[in-house]
DNA sequence: TATGAATGAGTCTTCATTCAT
DNA sequence: CATGAATGAAGACTCATTCAT
């Protein structure tokens, strides 16, 4: 979203960058522990022409949150989207969910933690799409239990296993870490399915069906 | 670690109702964005006062991880000593942790989000704190790998996912939530021991054990 | 007004001592070019400090226009409701307006300058007052018509007249100027006088009743 | 006074539109307060065209008191120079004062509040214009005076509510308001010269010579 | 002619902290 | 014990202006 009207072709190039050190640096340190001083050495910018790509302080944060929602989201409802097993379905959004989180350590870190210093419009917009997302993982979980694949738990309660087994993982990943997005997600839903499933269901086989999905829709 | 020698009676009790304060607005605020000027309002103190009792900002903070840490290190050192199964003694920290968390939601809030605002000595013994009790519940699943109730896992990958689901559950838990800490360890515990046995090893059993143990000990 | 709760006594005194300062500096450069630094210097405060005291840059100027209409409001409100000829009342109220102008002649430049600078309810409640004042002077005039002292006029026109003759002397008169206010105002009376008078009326018998008036009061 | 030599014949126009802008917003919001950026908005430029027309934004305080007093001066050298009674040339030099006064209103707003911000050269002629036009009031004022008309007044006092007067004016006067230039001078003029003249000179009977001289004037 | 990008001093304001009383 | 007063660096942000292209 380019805002003002009238800029250079260089202009969102040099602007992306600048999210991309405020990301880092408000990882690091927290957003309102984070100076725009400091960003401005980061980037190499004087204080005026980092406003004039940034905007604001709290326009950064909304940028992030939107780099991390905003992918998330469109991958979270296409995948709901698929004709397939609630269940495949449910591994796929989390090896989506956990490789949006591995790709973006520093972007997650702002997304949990600072999602608190957006104001108005901003905070109202990222907590509807917050529970978007949830209610994709709900309305799965809930899909899985009517097929039968999975027991009648609390839905509400499942999906926030869900969530908090996968979204806690930030807290310790690092960048070149020994695992990748595919491995932990088989890894947690291996552990979150087992809970969940009822006892005729094939946990072992998901991720045979899986590569049967994968060779399908590469082909 | 109360500051100068010499203080009256009143003087630890009213620092107590100081931190209290403070973490509820840290936890609401995060601890950077929240001013010593707002606390004073709150605790009904002009400045002068306030840092007669808490000495700086970051004082403050070392107390609430320490009342976070503190109980929790004691509670988990206390049932790893125990003579019990590994996989009843993780159950039982499960509890204990999720009670903590539930209890003092302000704290882990604060704990979670703003450690990273501790320096030097505060910050490096924060962190060995940490690392015990990591160390805690990882030699707990190592032993139930080699009691042979859990399957060959790896260990570390294994107390990640058991960290992971607990310790996000201040993200979204409230106080007079529906899931009191019990309810939510044996769903938890159900989920995880699940998908760690051994096909052999009896999970049901398990809350069968836990009120055994607790009839044993309360007698 | 003492905005927060808990200040010493010579809180108040110091307060208006920089509100004072500050009106000299807006009258010289005006409000939005006058910094907050520049009147730290002049007060003797480090900008910390001067935050004590004004608690912010336009609450400066709601004090100082305050100071101009709080005074002159009360005084003319006395003056209408007094049991006199309307013209008598017209020429107490012009020497208590040049009175005010003269005796706080930066506020005034302030006052006429600069409220446009004030925002939502302070500005509000400052053309609230204006309104008020011209009112008074309408009604005043109108009265004046209406005892056949006056020709009929256009009453509004009328005030403005008064207005304009009285209100712009801001712009040439300074400290310790050859004339008072007394003696501007039996002029400007003189001139208006002689302008909205019937040819029936005793206009140079003004001044002899305004003593006759003074005496009276003062008995 | 156009800038640097070679420009191209569209430059001095946009230059003027510019300027009309710059007028427009200074009287809305004050020079300080004005922002130059603002003002490329308006104009639909860019800083750096902005800056090839405009030199400074002072330099735009400089053509617009400019505007107001070059034309103002011109009108009355020419008035005062009028072989006829001064009374009646005071009359025409009101009109021609209120004229300059309603046609561009925005301009005086700047001219009367923000021509403290002119510094050094700037500031010294524009000071120096306005004492010849006030110089040009009071030599009428002396003589009409001399010749009888007037009272023996103080000529400095009589020009200053003179001014006062009429200078006041842009404070509540609006584009297409109910009264115009001809109107108020009338008012105005009926008002001063009652207050102003001797027992024996003939108020009523000046509009009626000011037909007679615009008839011959136009003829 | 006109632009977009850059500057750096300047804007108002808040901060954690200290200390005489 | 507690206060009110003071500090000065830092907070986010805007300013008029310049200049290579």
């Amino acid at each position: 979203m380019p805002r003002p009207p009238g800029h250079g072709p260089g202009y969102e190039i040099k602007r992306q960058e600048i999210i991309d050190q405020a990301a880092a640096l408000f990882a690091k340190h927290g957003y309102a522990a984070t100076g725009i001083a400091e960003l401005g050495q980061v980037a190499g910018l004087a204080k005026g022409a980092l406003y004039y790509y940034i905007g604001s302080k709290e326009n950064l944060l909304v940028e992030i949150q939107d780099r991390v929602l905003g992918p998330l989201l469109t991958a979270a409802r296409q995948i709901a989207a698929l004709d397939e097993d609630p269940v495949l379905r449910l591994r796929l959004l989390s090896e989506t969910l956990l490789g949006n989180i591995l790709a973006r350590l520093d972007h997650i870190w702002v997304y949990e933690h600072d999602y608190r210093h957006l104001r108005g419009a901003n905070r109202a917009r990222l907590l509807r799409q917050r529970r978007e997302f949830e209610k994709i993982v709900l309305d799965l979980l809930a899909e899985a239990m009517e097929s039968g694949a999975f027991r009648r738990l609390d839905p509400r309660l499942a999906m926030l296993q869900f969530l908090n087994l996968h979204n806690h993982t930030y807290q310790w990943a690092h960048r070149d870490g020994q695992w990748d997005a595919e491995f932990l997600s088989r890894e947690y839903c291996a552990t979150l399915f087992s809970g969940f499933c009822n006892s005729g269901y094939d946990v072992a086989g998901l991720e045979k069906r899986l590569a049967d999905y994968r060779d399908r829709s590469s082909a």
